[in-house]
DNA sequence: CTTGTATTTAACCATATTGTTATTTAACTC
DNA sequence: GAGTTAAATAACAATATGGTTAAATACAAG
C-alpha cells in the first residue's frame, strides 16, 4: 500500500473522477478529455497532473497530442485499503449490531477498561 | 452512489485512516481515538467531524463521552465507486495492451474520430 | 453550586487546492 | 522561418484544509 493519501485526495474531485469514468472506455487525448467540462484547459490539465502524481493514470505524447491512459496499479492500490477493511467493518458492525440486539442500554463498548 | 466528494476527501488524510482502522477493531471514545496520536485534541475532534460529514462514522454521546463507531454504509459507497470501474480498468487495460502487442506504434486510441 | 473531565467550538495562521487569464513550449504545415 | 494547433506552465485570487491555543458546553461528583 502506498500514495494513498494522492490517491484518494484525486478520486475526492468529482472532475477527476469523471475523467477516470472516461478514461475506462479507452485512451484519449486531453483535448478529447477537455471536451466535455465547462472549464479551461489549464484546469484540465492540472486536474490530469494530479492524476498522474497519484498513478491513477500516465500521459504520454503523441505528436503534438498527450494521449492519457488508466493506470490500474495506482487504482488498484486505493482499492486495496478500502479492501482490507471491508471485512473488519462489516465483521465489526455486525458483531456490535448482535450485541445491542442483546443489551438494549446504548453504545456497549467492546474493548475493556484499563 | 453519494457524498463520494467527502468519502475520498476524507479517507485521504493518513489520520483519519489510521482512526478508521481504529475503529475497525471496535468503537472507542474520543480521547481513546486521540490517545496514540502527537495532535492536539481540537485537532482530532475536527478529523472526526470530518469523518462524520462523509458519513464515515456516526458519534453518539454516552455520559461525559462521545462513542464513534464506523458506518459501514457510508464506506460501501466509496467502495461502489472503484468496484463500478475496477472491471473496465481491468478490461481496458487488457484490450489495450494485447492491441499494443499487435501494432507496435505508440498509444492506439479505440475512439474513432469525428 | 462549585469543580473536574471530556469534548466541541471559536479564532487564528500557514499551506494547499481549484479556478482564472496570459505566456511559453513543442510539433506540424506552409 | 512564420503561422497554427495542442497542451503545459506561470502568476494570481478565492476558498478549503489542517494545525494551533483559548474559551465554551455538558455532564458527573462532591
Amino acid at each position: 500500500m502506498k500514495n494513498l493519501d494522492a490517491a484518494y485526495a484525486a478520486l475526492a474531485d468529482p472532475t477527476r473522477r469523471a475523467i477516470l469514468a472516461r478514461l475506462a472506455l479507452g485512451d484519449a487525448t486531453v483535448g478529447e478529455i477537455a471536451e466535455p467540462f465547462p472549464i479551461s484547459g489549464p484546469a484540465i490539465s492540472r486536474h490530469l497532473k494530479v492524476l498522474e502524481e497519484a498513478q491513477l493514470i500516465t500521459r504520454t505524447r503523441r505528436s503534438q497530442q498527450f494521449v492519457c491512459r488508466l493506470n490500474p496499479e495506482g487504482l488498484k492500490s486505493a482499492q486495496e485499503w478500502l479492501d482490507y477493511y471491508r471485512a473488519f467493518w462489516t465483521g465489526a458492525f455486525d458483531r456490535l449490531d448482535e450485541h445491542l440486539k442483546r443489551n438494549p442500554q446504548l453504545s456497549p463498548n467492546p474493548k475493556e477498561k484499563k
